[in-house]
DNA sequence: CTAGCCTTGAAT
DNA sequence: ATTCAAGGCTAG
């Protein structure tokens, strides 16, 4: 709310001139809620995915009876909600086309408990849950970060609570004595209190034994993408033991061993007649495939990659077709010519349509050589990444007003709090007063060490509890603001949101290093920290008083803001970095790579252009120095580059500080810096 | 068979 | 003690 009363029609950069053009992003992505295979509503991780009940129940019933279904069309029926029941046999596809996984049905039927891809599971939530934090950041109202889900959550709770309490119909029978109601299963029950000690087939955790579906009967009419390879069943086993059906490979990869046609049905249910047991496979035998395999190359339906390798059904394309004016790199000219444009094509929103006012409709050409810019000196590509770039005073002013927000909806949760103005704390974006104990410590003597130093504006105190806290909202909200800045700057739009995410998860902590760097170097002074808020902070009492590990960090950006000042990087450099952190080539398995390694390659071109151009006219101050600079300015554009890895390296090592601080608990919760962090892990 | 609801139990 | 995915049960 405060923050569109903020932004009013200030925010050059982020907002385009028009605050209302949200709509730009295909950000509708129905996030969970829905069955992959038919839609319905999603009851949880079923088997491998997310998943409705009944496909769960579907996929269970199938693979533990060993169903066989036959499709009496063209074997593409659509899966729905309402049509799901048509076609068992295109819904089995279906479930296996999505991804289900056939090895997560047990074989032994044990119940309860976790399997191999609970660590999956979690880690699916994080990135979900990471999905949507950027989304929310990104396309939500405002910067109206984290729905205070505490209080709504509250709301509207009372009238809800009958459905969960009347289930006592029959459940107080078989408290103790499920075994009874095994009936003829305590026949296999005794085979699993063997199995728990003996095998742990599957390497997994212990005791789960995975169904086998399919057998050596031939047949899989399903599509089982790439299990040509599975070894015909063995001659029947005499003993109905589970016994190997899996071996562990040598690589820990599961193989599928040899396995009586008979066992699927008699092992795993006693019940029913055995659709095999007499040995009739003619139903099901259709293709002549022997029984499927559970192996697992592809443990990964998160699409986080592939499924193009070994999907069949759900091909992905590699190449994106969208890069055609990227992909041939204009061969660059020389000093005075910029770097050509890339044509992105007629996309939606162009640069140009913000700031210049021109229609999107000349974007995909801007005439060869427009030479007549303002200013020469600074490649037009430059140009166009400046105009995206927000106003040191503007971010300010927007974390401010929002740290502040934060702080009227936390009430009195710190009652000194508000007595520190607009936001308090210390240290950079990462920083904290160390660890509980020493944040007290520091109460005394810190306080004091800050108190009697020089009066800046505002002198954020360490000691307080808090303090740390709100350097982490702090952090957070800058955060915010650098993945709108990433996510309206120019290249950066025209990719996919999944390309997007993906970059940014690569770099969003050395993007909030480069900015914490670059507010030093453009706006700070020598021995103080500037604060995103516009506070100042003594650096040398903070060091006194911080952690080991903080104080290294906290000297390594000092190092390197020394570094650049003397190499007196301007924002144009500063745009060129960030956006070299951004578009970075190492990032993997992206939609459009090409664009991406095409941004690195002409931003590198036009910053090593802009160096050059700055090399030849360095300001006129300075004669005594000309020569240093000028030796300086030759390569410059070689040291710039040579500042990325190490940025990296402090993202890297802030990563690990904050995640300790995390797992100490010193971290506020709703933090966009912590799901990053948390998705990132595992 | 289907699909919603219930019980389990290793992992956390 | 809590989670929550896997299996079980049973009207419809
Ligand atoms: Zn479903
Ligand atoms: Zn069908």
């Amino acid at each position: 709310m405060s923050v569109v009363a903020t932004q009013g029609g200030l925010v050059p950069g982020l907002f385009q001139g028009e605050g209302h053009k949200v709509r730009e992003f295909p950000y509708e992505e129905e996030l969970d809620e829905l069955c992959p295979v038919c839609g319905d509503k999603v009851s949880g991780y079923h088997y491998g995915l997310l998943t409705c009940e009944s496909c769960k129940g579907f996929f269970k019933r199938t693979v533990q009876n060993n169903k066989r279904y036959t499709c009496i069309e063209s074997q593409s029926c659509p899966i729905d909600k309402t049509q799901r029941k048509r076609c068992p046999y295109c819904r089995f596809q279906k479930c296996l086309s999505v991804g289900m996984k056939l090895e997560a049905v047990r074989a032994d039927r044990m119940r309860g408990g976790r399997n191999k891809f609970g660590p999956m599971y979690k880690r699916d939530r994080a990135l979900k849950q990471q999905k949507k934090a950027i989304i929310r950041a990104t396309s939500g109202p405002g910067i109206l970060k984290m729905e205070t889900s505490p209080e709504q959550a509250n709301h509207h709770l009372p009238p809800l609570h009958h459905h969960q309490n009347h289930n006592h119909h029959q459940q107080h029978h078989h408290q103790h004595h499920h075994h009874q109601q095994q009936q003829q299963q305590q026949h296999h029950h005794n085979h699993h209190q063997h199995h728990h000690h003996q095998h742990d087939d599957f390497e997994q955790s212990a005791s789960v034994t995975p169904l086998s579906y399919g057998h050596g009967s031939a047949r899989c009419g399903y599509a089982f993408p790439a299990v040509a390879a599975a070894p015909p069943s063995a001659g029947p086993q005499s003993e109905f033991e589970h016994r190997g059906q899996f071996a562990a490979s040598p690589g820990g990869v599961p193989l599928p061993c040899s396995y009586p046609a008979a066992y699927a049905s008699r092992g795993i249910k006693s019940e029913h007649g055995d659709p095999y047991a007499d040995g009739s496979p003619d139903a099901y035998l259709s293709s002549g495939v022997p029984g499927y395999s559970p192996i697992e190359r592809h443990a990964d339906p998160y699409g986080v990659h592939d499924h193009a390798a070994d999907s069949p059904v759900y091909p992905v394309l590699r190449v994106s077709p969208g890069c055609a004016g990227l992909a041939a790199s204009p061969a660059y000219p020389g000093a005075t010519v910029s770097p050509s444009y890339p044509g992105v094509g007629a996309s939606p929103g162009y640069p140009s349509a913000a700031g210049s006012g021109a229609s999107p409709l000349l974007a995909p050409l801007p005439a060869p050589q427009r030479a007549p810019a303002p200013d020469a000196a600074v490649p037009r590509l430059l140009a166009e990444l400046m105009r995206c770039e927000p106003d040191e005073e503007t971010t300010r002013a927007r974390v401010t007003a929002q740290l502040q927000q934060d702080e009227w909806g936390v009430g009195g949760a710190g009652g000194g709090v508000a007595g520190l103005g607009p936001g308090a704390g210390c240290l950079n974006a990462f920083g904290g007063a160390g660890a509980v104990g020493r944040a007290r410590h520091a109460g005394g003597a810190g306080g004091a060490a800050l108190a009697s130093h020089h009066h800046h504006h505002h002198l954020p105190r360490a000691d307080h509890p808090s303090a740390f806290a709100l350097m982490c909202k702090m952090a957070d909200q800058t955060l915010f603001t650098l993945v709108e800045w990433a996510r309206s700057s120019v290249f950066f739009r025209e990719l996919k949101v999944d390309d997007q995410m993906k970059l940014l998860q690569n770099c969003w902590s050395d993007l909030l290093v480069m900015d914490h760097i670059q507010r030093q170097v453009q706006h700070g002074t020598d021995g103080a920290i500037l604060l995103v808020t516009g506070q100042q902070v003594d650096l040398f009492s903070v060091s006194a008083h911080a952690s080991e590990g903080l104080q290294s960090l906290l000297c390594r950006a000092q190092e390197l803001v020394s570094k650049l000042r003397s190499l007196h990087v301007d924002s144009h450099e500063f745009v060129c970095l960030k956006y070299l952190l951004l578009f970075n080539p190492d990032v993997k398995f992206l939609e459009n790579q090409a664009l991406v390694e095409n941004v690195q390659e002409q931003v590198n071109a036009a910053l090593l252009e802009y160096t050059l151009c700055r090399a030849a006219q360095p300001p006129l101050h300075h004669h005594h120095h000309q020569q240093q600079q000028q030796h300086q300015h030759g390569d410059k554009f070689a040291q710039l580059l040579l500042r990325l890895p190490e940025i990296r390296s402090m993202s890297i090592q802030a990563e690990d500080y904050l995640y300790c601080k995390h797992v100490n608990g010193e971290v506020p919760c709703n933090n966009l810096l912590i799901e990053m962090l948390h998705a990132k892990q595992a």
